[in-house]
RNA sequence: CGGGGCGUGGCUCAGCCUGGUAGAGCGCUGCGUUCGGGACGCAGAGGUCGGAGGUUCAAAUCCUCUCGCCCCGACCA
């Protein structure tokens, strides 16, 4: 492809809006352009990318008897009421939705457990049809509380969504596991470094579950690890051992200390710099909100902890669950925000703990009095302590449960979700089929995501220079960029053409920037900014058969060769790289 | 949802406080020179200053409303 016939144009800034290097890039790159919030145009070159991705996709799900299909992105509520997520994903405001022209409510599938299950529930009556897994690569819609990030949060996206139907759990933990091994295909495939880990299953419910996370220190999602043994889990869900809190020297009663503006650990510290942070205890309130009703929760954890609200959540049973605001913290505690304690809490509020308050004793927690704390406070001798669980969130250094291995904390983008679903949904619809003995039993099901245009993103975040992109080359718009230094010079034009055109004749997808009247600079950074892996540069060597020869990966790296080996090499690297 | 900020040629921004001819750089068009890491000269095109209303002799500028976009926070006591 010649760049003279292509639309294409790179801007020399940064868009005023982009917060991160992949939005930066493609924007300049002119990969995608923004529509409204959280929405953007993929162009020409974004859509080749795309593409690739998608093929990767479709090619590892076939190659494993998947078969693929498409759904509609307009979905009746009907069904979402029938499987019970219609209030919980309009409350919490991720569900476009809107009434037809005869006044029905639809909304567009921000992912289709529903419609799969409506579809299935249809198709399949016997055990002897199963089993089965779909799958479709379609836009999603969510109109996400903050849209960022360019294409890795935004309000729309392309994402590759698998369902699988089983006979029985043990047969859907197989679909699982296939799924598993399609999914790391499919990333090492696409020249990606990633990371499994054991993922919480958030909304979609179910029970066991994994993301694959592209590993990146820009990563949205936090990620504990353990070289030693290999766990790797999102910190949402990680479970570790922390070292114990030291044993207070006395033994003193419980008393009462002015505390006055201590609202924070850190001001106690200043405060008590005696005392050390393991032996103070936090008290955190929320509002657990239960469909129609909700209740008021304290957690209690040690000081030098935090809490992990989506484990808290889990444990509640909640559909969500939100910081106490200060009206409720007065009514709570009868204080100030800032002082909250298990002692004299309203009666009305649930009181847990953290599991990190074991065998604390002699701790400072709040007074629920503005300006007091509790000081020397003993659980058994001063109060219960409170039904005790696992709200906290692993931090670096951490012990793994069953081993002295340590934990260190790493950063990744989701990229791919698996989870097992079991009955939930077939239950809640009514996708039954006979088994053998003639007795209806639901499906169960297996459902698993990719999100494809933010492998994309993801690619670029984890694949960058301070020049431009460095797509991989599975997953590159073109394998080759060939640079004409002179465009009109004679030798040049006859060799590029060549050059060009046995390219495309072997299947190497090229761009050639034959565009006269730009400067060698000028050709380069634009070069360096779109980041196609392999170059060609055609200049003062095509009377001798000459180019330079060079990865964009390579650091700046050049050498000079014979065109037939540059061609040579495109290939060889073009065929390793599956394209 | 709460708080803050910003809307001015395609892009990045200045001008607004203190009302009076709409600007710069990049990009774009034409001609010429240049040609291995964002060249240069000359000549040009391109903006109802997000929208509506108001104040005023006069509004990009002041006031009100509205729409859009961006950031921060989702109070860890």
């Amino acid at each position: 492809m010649r760049l003279t016939k292509m639309l294409f144009v790179t801007q020399r800034e940064d868009p005023a809006d982009a917060e991160v290097r992949s939005h930066a890039l493609m924007a300049r790159a002119g990969f995608i352009q923004k529509l409204a919030a959280g929405i953007y145009v993929y162009g020409p070159m974004m859509w080749r990318v795309l593409r690739r991705i998608e093929n990767i996709v479709r090619e590892e799900h076939d190659r494993q008897g998947c078969q693929e299909m498409l759904m509609p992105a307009m979905q009746p509520k009907e069904l979402w009421v029938e499987s019970g997520r219609w209030d919980r994903y309009v409350s919490e405001g991720i569900l476009f939705h809107f009434k037809e022209r005869k006044g029905s409510e639809v909304c567009l599938g921000p992912t289709h457990e529903e419609v799969i299950t409506a579809f299935v529930r249809r198709q399949i009556q016997s055990h002897k049809q199963l089993p089965q897994i779909l799958y479709q690569i379609q836009t999603k819609f969510r109109d996400e509380i903050r849209p960022r990030f360019g294409l890795m949060r935004g309000r729309e996206f392309i994402m590759k969504d698998a369902y699988s139907f089983d006979v029985s759990a043990a047969a859907m933990a197989e679909s699982y596991a296939l799924m598993r091994e399609i999914y790391r295909s499919i990333f090492t495939r696409c020249g990606l470094r990633f990371t499994p880990v054991e993922a919480d299953s958030g909304a979609i419910g179910g029970s066991g579950s994994e993301e694959f996370m592209v590993d990146a220190d820009t990563g949205e999602d936090a990620i504990a690890v353990c070289r030693a043994t290999g766990y790797a889990a999102n910190v949402e869900k990680a479970v570790s051992r922390i070292a114990a809190a030291p044993e207070p020297a006395t033994d003193v009663a419980m008393h009462k200390e002015a505390t006055p503006g201590a609202r924070s650990c850190d001001a106690l510290v200043e405060m008590f710099p005696d005392l050390p942070l393991q032996r103070m205890l936090k008290t955190v309130l929320y509002r657990a909100v239960f469909g129609d009703t909700e209740q008021s929760v304290a957690v209690m954890c040690r000081g030098d902890r935090e809490i992990n609200e989506v484990k808290l959540l889990n444990h509640l049973g909640a559909v969500a669950l939100e910081m106490a605001d200060e009206a409720l913290v007065r009514k709570a505690t009868g204080a100030e925000p800032g002082f909250a304690g298990p002692i004299g809490l309203d009666s009305e509020v649930r009181l847990l703990a953290d599991h990190s308050v074991e065998g604390v004793q002699g701790f400072l927690c709040g007074g629920n009095e503005t300006d007091t704390h509790y000081l020397d406070v003993y659980f058994g001798r001063d109060l219960e302590q409170p039904e005790t669980a696992d709200f906290g969130t692993v931090q670096a250094g951490d012990l793994m449960l069953d081993s002295d291995d340590a934990i260190e904390i790493t950063r990744g983008i989701e990229v791919g979700h698996i989870f097992q679903l079991g009955t939930k949904y077939s239950e809640a619809m009514g996708a039954n089929f006979n088994n053998e003995q003639q007795k209806l039993e639901p499906m169960w099901m297996g459902c698993y995501g990719i999100g494809v245009s933010r492998v994309a993103a993801a690619a670029v975040e984890q694949n960058h220079d301070d020049g431009g992109m460095i797509w991989p080359l599975p997953i590159a718009p073109y394998a080759v960029h060939l640079v004409q230094m002179k465009a009109g010079n004679e030798e040049q034009d006859a060799l590029a053409d060549e050059i060009h055109d046995s390219l495309e004749a072997a299947g190497v997808d090229v761009v050639w920037d034959d565009r006269p009247k730009v400067s060698p600079g000028a050709k380069f950074k634009d070069a360096d900014l779109v980041g196609v892996p392999l170059r060609i540069v055609v200049g003062r060597d095509a009377g001798e058969r000459k180019v330079e020869w060079s990865l964009r990966a390579g650091g700046g790296e050049r050498e000079v060769l014979a065109v037939e080996e540059a061609l040579k090499r495109a290939q060889e690297l073009c065929a390793e790289a599956g394209r």
